[in-house]
DNA sequence: AGCACGCCGACT
DNA sequence: GTCGGCGTGCTC
């Protein structure tokens, strides 16, 4: 057999496959992780075809590959597949796309070590040393340095006393456990004074053969087996560990009073032989993880697997507590706050089929499977489902990849779907399943639009409105909770000189700092950058230093005047950075421990209190004037989903908007809550664009520390692009270069080329061609959420 | 990515 | 003459 292997390094030049000749005692299969050797070192493959010997001819002789590294990390022959259509459509390394599989991103590493050679009959010193070497066997270069000095063991080294080696050790070898056997037909008369020995060996004739832990669950001490494979009783064998069993399916269901809507969504997934994809476009509160559970109890029943994702680890914690408390062990939680060795064991038990649900954030759409039964993505509208480094792949795109494989459905649940995925749906490419009314009949939040310009012209200045210090107001003194909106964090947003104009920016980009009163610093929030307030205007010397604009720091201040009682508490990047920080602000409020949830956009990400029954949105329309095509419906989504966020319990929610632009369609709509509106109005908009769902787009980003390079590798691409474009009269525009939204950021200077067209895969094939798009400081956005 | 090869300047 | 700088090219 000979194979076709992917080297696993990101290295641009080593993209390409290189062939193996497979020898007949290796377990080798589409998907193994094996040790080759490659130039003069060794680098560990990945196995993704498998052809016969004789049908293929070379012009150079084939090395053999050397060992499977591990059989437990091994590939499915569909995560291969699925990571060669990501390289294909994303435009990124193999390497890159298959590592999005692994656990452990290298399965060899290489080991120098120093070893002895011949003496050369010298210095008492060097022999000295030379010993040392040899009765260590093998010493690390470091160690040997340290003790003697660099120039000796240089020395050494070459006049051949010391010989340097290289080691390849594997970091995923198979966890192996020894079992135990009994030998037949031997003589058993010496047991009968070894009543140890002999009760073990009768539980081994009952149970055939034994793994280690069992036995020592059974009471066994390893010492007695160990005794008898001396006597030759039983023998013990190393064999791979087993799966920790497929628990029973315990499924503690307490089978909820169903909505018609529910049933009927439920039915119509259940029926799904194909594997489509659904949009479950649900109001806020209509109850879509019920229906999420009693699917995945369907599969389950099934013996198939469930993935799960959700927006973010803030979110999590909820859903895996519903999740658990219905299924019990068979459920494992990924993400990117465990061990590496919680992570591996997660893994492991999905890919061998020991555990049925996986629920993690977009990267768990990675996790290995045995056999895919269903794929949830939960708010299958938020931005976190598109990775912003790059491979720059969508998670919902992954997911239905890996689907079309087992063919199983694809459920993507939103109140807020986003435009494409509703068009899809309208079109008939996904189906659309509709929950229009919230269980128990409660009724949607009603909405109040307060016109800041007006609030202005009054002469009110404040961040709170008094329609919302009054809607507050009423709430406090109910016993119940508010949330506040505010999508911007820090105190306020910007520093400006009165006298000149002068705003403060970062050194290193080209964006305002932002000011923190906390910490009495300005803050850049692209980069880690802090700087003092100056006290006089760096530009011109003035002191009339002023700050503009208003950060959750600055409405927590403002809600501490106003009420000074209130318990508040801010859920922001600054307030989450610690682990779990954010399940833990969230689980206190839910608790009651505060009156008022303050923060960012995290707010508004699918909580359900019970107690909430007032909303306030400060600065509704913030996102709406954003140079980006996404701009409306995002803005449209956060108010929805904050707004949603009221009246989830047995009360009824009021929600307050503040805006400048209450006229904007994204803020009638909102306020509204009407999705259908949006989406008409919002399609239209992007019909006559040409934006997505409509034409494709690829963003091409080019950085440079100089500026001159950065625009003549730009306009270089560009130009070979439109070269390529009209010989083949592919209907692709090409726009720019032109300056990024962001000119500057951590000292690089950015440019940008949009594409855009109905259809992109031809010039796709173009650029994974072009050597020139691939180097350093071109990153390349498939699909770009811009 | 590594690692070797090769070409050129500096220095015991 | 030889040591070491890093530009170039290859790895089945």
């Amino acid at each position: 057999m000979i194979a076709d292997i992917i080297i696993n390094t990101t290295a641009k030049q080593v993209q390409q496959t290189f062939s193996y000749t497979v020898p007949d005692s290796l377990p080798v299969q589409v998907g193994s992780r094996v040790l080759v050797p490659f130039g003069r070192r060794c680098e560990e493959g990945i196995v993704i075809a498998l052809s016969r010997e004789n049908s293929r001819t070379f012009s150079f002789t084939l090395k053999s590959i050397i060992d499977v590294l591990s059989v437990q990390h091994g590939f499915q022959e569909e995560m291969v597949r699925t990571a060669l259509w990501i390289r294909d459509y994303y435009l990124c390394n193999a390497a890159e796309a298959l590592r999005l599989f692994m656990v452990e991103k290298k399965g060899v590493r290489c080991q120098r070590r120093i070893v002895g050679g011949t003496l050369h009959g010298a210095a008492a010193v060097d022999e000295q040393i030379y010993t040392a070497v040899v009765h260590a066997g093998a010493v690390s270069r470091k160690v040997l340095e340290t003790r003697f000095g660099a120039a000796a063991v240089a020395r050494l080294l070459q006049n051949g006393t010391l010989q340097e080696q290289k080691v390849w050790k594997n970091t995923i070898s198979d966890k192996m456990e020894e079992w135990l056997q009994i030998v037949p037909a031997v003589d058993t008369t010496v047991l009968k004074r070894r009543p140890k020995q002999r009760e073990l060996w009768e539980f081994l004739v009952r149970k055939g053969e034994c793994s280690l832990t069992e036995l020592r669950e059974n009471g066994f001490s390893r010492d007695v087996a160990r005794r008898m494979a001396a006597d030759g009783l039983l023998v013990i064998q190393k064999k791979m560990r087993e799966t920790t069993g497929a628990g029973p399916v315990t499924l503690s269901s307490l089978p909820w009073k169903l909505t018609a809507e529910q049933l009927a969504a439920i039915s119509a997934v259940q029926q799904d032989t194909e594997g489509r994809t659904y949009v479950l476009h649900g109001v806020t509160g209509s109850g879509k993880t019920e229906v999420y559970m009693q699917l995945a109890a369907q599969v389950i029943r099934a013996g198939k697997q469930v993935l799960v994702l959700v927006p973010e680890i803030a979110l999590t914690g909820q859903i895996v507590r519903r999740f658990s408390a219905r299924f019990g062990e068979d459920v494992v939680v990924m993400h990117s706050q465990l061990s590496q060795g919680e992570r591996q064991a997660n893994w492991l038990r999905m890919k061998e089929g020991g555990c049925h649900i996986c629920i993690g954030a977009r990267s768990a759409v990675f996790t290995g499977v045995r056999n895919l039964g269903l794929i949830i993505v939960d708010e299958c509208h938020d931005g976190s489902y598109k990775q912003e480094e790059t491979p720059r792949y969508h998670a919902i795109e992954v997911a239905r990849t890996r689907a079309a494989y087992y063919k199983c459905p694809v459920i993507l649940g939103s109140a807020t779907p986003s435009v494409r995925e509703y068009y899809l749906a309208e079109k008939g490419i996904y189906t659309l399943l509709e929950l229009k009314y919230r269980v128990q009949g409660r009724p949607l939040p009603s909405v109040q639009v307060v016109d800041m310009r007006e609030e202005f012209q009054r002469g009110r200045y404040e961040v709170l409105s008094p329609t919302l210090v009054e809607l507050v107001e009423h709430t406090l003194q109910a016993g119940n909770q508010t949330i506040i909106l505010l999508n911007r964090r820090g105190f306020s947003t910007f520093v400006m000189c009165r006298s000149c104009g002068f705003v403060v920016k970062c050194n290193t980009c080209d964006v305002p700092m932002v000011y923190h009163k906390d910490q009495e610093l300005l803050r850049c929030h692209y980069c880690e950058a802090r700087r003092e307030i100056p006290k006089t205007c760096p530009a011109c010397g003035s002191p009339y230093i002023k700050f503009f604009g208003t950060g959750t720091e600055k409405a927590a201040a403002e809600l501490h005047d106003i009420f000074p009682a209130a318990r508040v508490i801010r859920l922001d990047q600054d307030t989450t950075r610690r682990k779990n920080g954010g399940d833990r602000i969230i689980e206190a409020f839910r608790r009651g421990d505060y009156d008022i949830l303050l923060g960012t956009q995290m707010v508004a990400k699918g909580h359900d209190f019970m107690q909430v029954t007032a909303v306030g949105i400060l600065a509704a329309d913030s996102l709406l004037n954003l140079p980006n095509y996404l701009a409306a419906e995002r803005t449209f989504q956060l108010l929805t989903q904050a707004a949603g966020r009221a009246g989830r319990g047995a009360l009824p929610g009021r929600v307050v908007m503040q805006t400048y632009a209450p006229e904007h369609y994204v803020v009638q709509y909102a306020k509204q809550q009407d999705f259908k509106g949006f989406y008409k109005e919002e399609l239209a908009y992007r019909k006559t664009f040409l934006y997505p769902p409509f034409h494709q787009l690829i963003r091409i980003l080019f950085q440079d520390e100089q500026e001159t390079q950065v625009w003549k590798s730009a306009h270089t691409i560009a130009s070979l692009l439109r070269s390529y474009v009209e010989e083949q009269g592919d209907a692709v525009e090409i726009i720019g270069p032109f300056v990024d939204a962001v000119k500057k950021v951590r000292n690089k200077y950015r440019a940008v080329i949009l594409l855009k067209g109905a259809d992109l895969t031809a010039i796709k094939k173009r650029i994974q061609q072009s050597s020139a798009c691939f180097q350093k400081g071109i990153i390349i956005d498939v699909d770009p959420a811009w």
